[in-house]
DNA sequence: TCAAAAGTGTTATCCTTACACCCATGT
DNA sequence: ACATGGGTGTAAGGATAACACTTTTGA
């Protein structure tokens, strides 16, 4: 083989590129004093729940502007922070797709906004993200939802044929923790798709995938959203979760000015895990990232606190201790 | 709006989907004695090197399947670890896509291989990624590369716009590092993306951005990469750097059975920065990642070396201490 | 014998996690 | 007065990063 096949594009087999539908999916995350919030279209009705999604325009310069131009269109303001998650393009994406010649793509956001108000009804509303991931608040402990998964995951474990036993107990055990173990916040893909694979989801059901678990025996405690949505929103969870222990992206959900615990509720919020106050607090101030405004609220129903807002000048860097590399070698000089 | 527009998907707009042509490319990476290599086409000749692409089939179930059977039909041999980086579709990543009504995209995927013998030749080759990033190898101190670097932004900061120095002058602190800073190997993409901005890659002139240095200050130490595949690339490697300290994907780079220093030289390849023998060492054995062979190695040019293996069932979880979150509220029970 | 690499010991410092405790306000 | 949240002190244990040093081979 020389250079043949080169110049019409770049494609290994020569056979040139495919066609594809494309579109923008969007995790939309707004924080507020009940929880976190996403923004899903068609709540009510007989149709699923859908995150938002619309066309990507070859008018726009890059898809992220395309996604804000049409996003800032729905929801009536502009977005803060935004990040690309994922490309989601399983053959299975869609019940209807196939069969067809032409895979359907989407190309998954995560948005973060401050504001929660702005053209709520026109078939959109915030909702709780934990309406659809119950078993990831563990905020109050371990809630409800937790014990049916336990016994589904344990019948799972049990029925296993013997060389495939080890294997799903370390799967489980690594999503969903073991007894001693703590709480793992950020693996909520992993725990998803660990109960789509046992069947504990309809979406399983419906993609008509081979599961463990009957039909009837999926989780009815937690909603369902249209097509592959449930899986887009746990990878947009787990990226925030990780997120923002090493990078400063809660601020892009609080008001301008917010007190110590109003930040400690958000970030728990979105984490699912309620933290030690104290320590919160001084691991905040340590890294810098607040600034006092002067200011003090009385609306704590205790003793007032002291107003703080972000040091946005602290976005230069804040590397993230980053794990896992011992010191550099020292050079002599 | 009621619930017209979504019967016939889920666009914001109801103007439907575009069509747009969609391609994978791949960040193939291997470990060898000299340094990290990734795999490239086209070497020689009149034309740029360009990373292996290749068509997304409908027939594959997923996007990785697809990739994965197109790489191993085109190298030789199987995949180890594949990631999805990003997806690529900025409506100038292609010089002559301009004015096209439909978008080109390209799906980024970072693939890990142990082997690195096969399929040489044919129109493909591997390549160490530092002759395109000879600034992102700090092993042996900052190279030649590095000074005229340092002049070249130091001259976009000299003559910013009043208004724009501070800025300019934070963010090249921040990908770069100022003097007392530790280096810091994970912002392969935000160095990239600076040269870029000021004009000091050729990128930058052939895309027809507007930058401060003009084309001929463009940096001739480092090469260049088709179309927009330099920037695939940094981003391979910029989530290669970050992933090694936190996953133990390293040893899907090194043979069955290794030595300390070996794994030392690899990570220190990849990471592109030196580091401290005997604490690297414990930092290993403490995360109990190796175990040891019984063999020992006089391949070594000293004393000789056990030989380790990775422990594959430790696969499980491995959580990576993700810095951040301070501890749970204690919870009596 | 010496260079080169393998390996061990030890220490100061910082960060993490937990405990206990006091302060200021509204009802 | 007491509940609620705001805020401080401190200490044990572990991880980090640096230092110095011994051991074992081949040339």
């Amino acid at each position: 083989m020389s250079r043949a096949g080169r110049s019409a594009g770049r494609s290994a087999s020569g056979s040139g590129q495919d066609a594809a539908t494309v579109d923008l999916s969007a995790v939309i995350v707004a924080a507020s004093p009940d929880g976190p919030l996403v923004l899903l279209r068609q709540i009510g009705g007989d149709l699923l729940p859908s995150l938002p999604s619309g066309p990507l325009e070859p008018r726009h310069r890059t898809i992220e502007a395309g996604l804000r131009s049409w996003v800032e269109e729905l929801t009536g303001h502009s977005l803060g922070y935004v990040e690309q998650l994922y490309t989601f393009g399983d053959a299975n994406r869609h019940a209807s797709a196939r069969g067809q010649t032409s895979r359907s793509l989407s190309i998954g956001y995560l948005a973060l906004v401050r504001e929660t108000r702005a053209r709520q009804g026109d078939d959109i509303a915030w909702q709780s993200w934990y309406r659809f991931f119950p078993w990831e608040d563990m905020r109050a402990g371990a809630p409800q939802v937790m014990t049916r998964i336990r016994e589904g995951i344990a019948g799972w474990i049990a029925e296993a044929p013997r060389d495939e036993r080890e294997d799903r107990e370390s799967r489980a055990r690594a999503a969903f923790g073991a007894a001693g173990d703590r709480w793992n916040e950020e693996l909520v893909l992993e725990r998803y798709e660990l109960l789509y694979e046992i069947g504990l989801v309809p979406e399983a059901h419906r993609d008509g995938a081979a599961c463990w678990a009957p039909r009837e025996a999926a989780l009815t405690e937690a909603e369902s959203l249209y097509s592959d949505h449930r899986r887009i929103l746990a990878t947009g969870i787990s990226r925030l979760r990780g997120k923002i222990k090493y990078r400063p992206v809660v601020f892009e959900l609080m008001q301008p000015r917010f007190t110590f615990l109003q930040l400690q509720r958000t970030v728990e919020a979105l984490a699912g895990v309620e933290l030690h106050k104290p320590n919160f607090r001084r691991l905040v101030e340590h890294q810098g990232l607040v600034e006092e405004t002067g200011a003090v609220t009385s609306n704590t129903g205790g003793r007032p606190a002291r107003l703080l807002r972000f040091r946005r000048d602290i976005l230069r860097e804040h590397p993230g201790t980053g794990v896992g590399l011992p010191p550099g070698r020292p050079r002599k000089t």
